[in-house]
DNA sequence: ATTTGGGGTTCCCTGAGGGAACTCGAAGTG
DNA sequence: CACTTCGAGTTCCCTCAGGGAACCCCAAAT
């Protein structure tokens, strides 16, 4: 997809771009998120050359975070998330807030999130998994884990 | 950068991918964000084009996710994170925790984070800001919101 | 027998990414 | 004072990925 290789790097982040690195997947999963699970429509949807899409729903299903799937006995199939999919949502969910948050302007945001649990309309917040106190940009360090590279560059 | 236009779609997601939609621009924030906040610093350790680094710094600091701020009375340079890139960074913070769930295999995540408020290794859990239960992909509800688009594609 | 509709392929063109070399201005060095 | 060094970019060229439009295949429906 990309010149460089981001799956190879010792970053979790960069194995994550690897995945979702260009704007169109992130799109792909959110249309796909909000219940539209064929070729046509994602592809009108989003105004994606149908070349592109092609491209980018193998890879997505390849990396195992979508599912393709026969919903008729003619040549039909739709896209589903896996679990590994699902989970993926959860950084479309922030990068929602954060673009409702600083990019929405005087029109508000285009869309709102209900939470079932809370019937309320909500905002997605980071808490730590441990403790449950917010955890953001500066409430954390920084270590090498198991997994760090044992010499060469990009730590993270 | 890309050649569709993101960051007019009726979409907070669309819009956030405008400015952190390809691999390199969250590497980047990940490096400043962990204190790597010089060019040549940021160059070696991703191995990025400096063509390319260039671009998306001056992109980075247009969209008011950087700041670039002269660090001597020679012509230097740094770049450090606004209060906007700060909060951008929940979305490196998210990323790396899916990658570390589902990407890091045998080894183990390459880098963990610890939490300063309870000072033990944390994993970021996403909660509904108002109630504070779990917020994931399929506890909500999505809904049009007043910046909704009239007609056109694309909602979300 | 022909049309329709979903789900793609193919082809061509443009423009973004990669790489390496070059520039520029301000210190530092002999 | 000439020369090197260093940070921070620019410039140039080449290749490959994205966009657009047309085309294809298969299985109903008419």
């Amino acid at each position: 997809m990309q010149r460089t290789n981001f799956g190879d790097m010792a970053c979790s982040i960069a194995r994550t771009l690897d995945v979702i690195g260009e704007p169109w997947s992130p799109l792909v999963l959110r249309d796909i998120w909000v219940g539209m699970n064929r070729f046509d429509q994602i592809q009108a949807d989003l105004g994606i050359s149908r070349k592109v899409l092609t491209e980018r729903l193998g890879h997505l299903v390849e990396r195992g975070v979508l599912e393709r799937r026969a919903y008729d006995n003619r040549p039909r199939y739709e896209y589903v998330l896996t679990e590994k999919g699902r989970e993926l949502v959860d950084v479309l969910m922030v990068m929602a807030g954060w673009g409702d948050k600083w990019l929405a302007g005087e029109a508000g945001p285009p869309v709102l999130y209900r939470h079932h649990a809370c019937g309320e309309i909500g905002r997605v917040d980071l808490r730590c998994a441990h403790c449950g106190e917010p955890m953001h940009a500066d409430d954390v360090e920084v270590l090498a884990g198991p997994g760090a590279a044992p010499e060469p560059a990009s730590a993270g």
